[in-house]
DNA sequence: TTGAAAGCGCTAACAT
DNA sequence: ATGTTAGCGCTTTCAA
């Protein structure tokens, strides 16, 4: 591998001046940058990203540090973040947690010291901010830590649950059962606020909810199977249901399939509606009404807000809240 | 941010003994061992990441580059090698070229200098690899590069093909049409093969394909609403059809779509059968009769064939070939 | 078993 | 406008 070095002899200058060449700075003559170019495609040269990261303290790498990779939402995220850090010259590493294993990235993250990370909705995101702060990374957050003043963003899942549960008392049905997400996640949570809001149980707090059992909730964690299990679990014990509204589309997607077997018709005898708008959800037969969270703007966002932040530190923090919007198809 | 400096002053001892202990490498008494490491404790010391490339030469990174993330297959894929990676100590980087832009890929892959690379069925395996190797890094290419004796892994997609299609014939079905993918993908051109191959026309070479306009294939193009149109115009040129099968997964959803909608029922008046067996084809209705490539296995293959490579560059090179599954269902 | 010193390839400050 | 030099933080000889 040819360094600088090689450069500069090869093009009879010194190494100063490749390195003013390479990176743009500094008055260098037309003659010996054309002398230096040559050089560097001569030789194939490419520089040392080591060596230079050891000087400048900076990367150009920007991490994801995410839980699942097969979840259907974070694709289209990925690809939003790689895309906006690709026209900034950036470069992404993904880092799968699997849904643990959080802090083990973050020494990760300090080792190949990247400039600054994207955590998606982490688990404990105050604690992994803090110890990224100390570190001296840069962190966004996408869909958490909005209590704790961290840089994030994040969706109206409030508002998006409440569009959803209006849409289905628009479509007539005054029982609506809810497929709930995994407690304690905050869209999660949010969720299921706003679908007790929605029911005029206001009264109920989220701490008091696995108490009430006679409200119409099942959870199903997000998951398909569980989607199933919960949709039956919910209409053996509230026969008078006529309409599920599930947390995300997966597990609705799940609910789904169990109507089929059960030749339960949807939306006739009964409705489905989902939230995120996976690819999925336009494919299945009924197709789902669902609410449509924009991952890849998401994405882009976030890195755009990333490389923000990487650049001006202090800068003060905005919030960044994405609309949703309400999917309406067959199956509600 | 300590350095080892620090560590060695606050522990009293000198750099090398601090490289030696974190390393585990060399004679050191179990007493400075001991004075070293808490010092590591007290200063939250985390070794610079790129100060140790530029001496070691290694970067503990491995880099992915592959098409589209948002690509039903990827997923999988990428968990297993990012697993694989994981469990070696490895992080995963992630380069998505949008199918143009492979050369670009490499030349962050130089700058970045990861220890080694896998390519994704890249357009133009050889050239890549051949770049590759010039900058020292080691390489492995998923389902390309099988003549050019790259280090690849592949699946037996001409077998998988005619598993198919056996199937198929085995249902009652002698008017079979294919939805093809892109001509000039390896992978994709021994799927259209095997289904020559399967109706008896051996004699018809790959070149000729589009002069024979009496053969019932269509080009999907491996998408989702090509494959609707496809098979629309299939039917309509081919009356005769009672089944479909398409190259991959999202063509043949896309069919079913498009049947789904023309009242067309499957599979009693239409069969249709897949390849790939991703996620959603378990959840459409009809659930899809499929071939399955097990992602995540190659995944952690590929990764493990990487490492391997790392460690020994010119040890003999293995082909792998991962066998498939006939997934049956539904629709076929 | 340990400390000292050289050097990885580069940037940036300082001369010239 | 250009060459020289001093590190960046670490590993790895080489002595001791």
């Amino acid at each position: 591998m040819a360094t600088i070095k090689d450069i500069a002899k090869l093009a009879g200058v010194g190494l100063g001046t490749v390195s003013r060449v390479l990176n743009n700075t500094g008055y260098v003559s037309e003659e010996t940058r054309q002398k230096v170019w040559s050089a560097v495609d001569a030789l194939h040269f490419v520089p040392n990203g080591a060596a230079r990261s050891l000087v400048t303290k900076r990367t150009m790498t920007l991490a994801v540090v995410l839980h699942d990779l097969t979840n259907p939402f974070v694709p289209g995220l990925a690809q939003g973040i790689g895309d906006e850090a690709k026209r900034h010259g950036y470069t992404m590493m993904v880092l799968d947690t699997d849904w643990h294993n959080e802090l083990h990235a973050i020494t990760t993250l300090r080792q190949q010291a990247v400039d600054g990370c994207i955590l998606v909705s982490p688990a404990n995101a105050t604690e992994l901010v803090d110890k990224l702060q100390k570190a001296n990374i840069p962190a966004v957050v996408v869909d958490r830590g909005e209590e704790s003043g961290l840089a994030h963003i994040t969706v109206d899942h409030y508002k998006g649950a409440l569009e959803a549960m209006n849409w289905a008392k628009q479509q007539g049905h005054s029982h609506i059962g809810f497929l709930a997400g995994p407690r304690g996640l905050r869209f999660s949570d949010l969720r299921l606020r706003a679908y007790l809001d929605s029911i005029g149980r206001q009264d109920v707090s989220l701490g008091e909810v696995d108490q009430q059992k006679n409200l119409p909730i099942a959870y199903a964690d997000f998951r398909f199977d569980q989607g199933r299990l919960a949709a039956e679990t919910l209409l053996y014990a509230h026969p008078e249901i006529t309409c599920l509204f599930a947390a995300n589309d997966l597990s609705a997607l799940g609910a789904l399939q169990y109507l089929a077997q059960q030749k339960i018709t949807v939306p006739d005898q009964l409705a489905v509606i989902g939230f995120d708008d996976i690819f999925i959800s336009s494919l299945v037969h009924p197709t789902l009404t669902t609410i449509r969270q924009p991952f890849y703007e998401i994405g882009i966002t976030a890195a755009r807000y990333l490389l923000e932040r990487i650049q001006q530190p202090d800068s003060p923090m905005k919030p960044y809240m994405f609309d949703v919007t309400l999917v309406v198809r067959e199956s509600c």
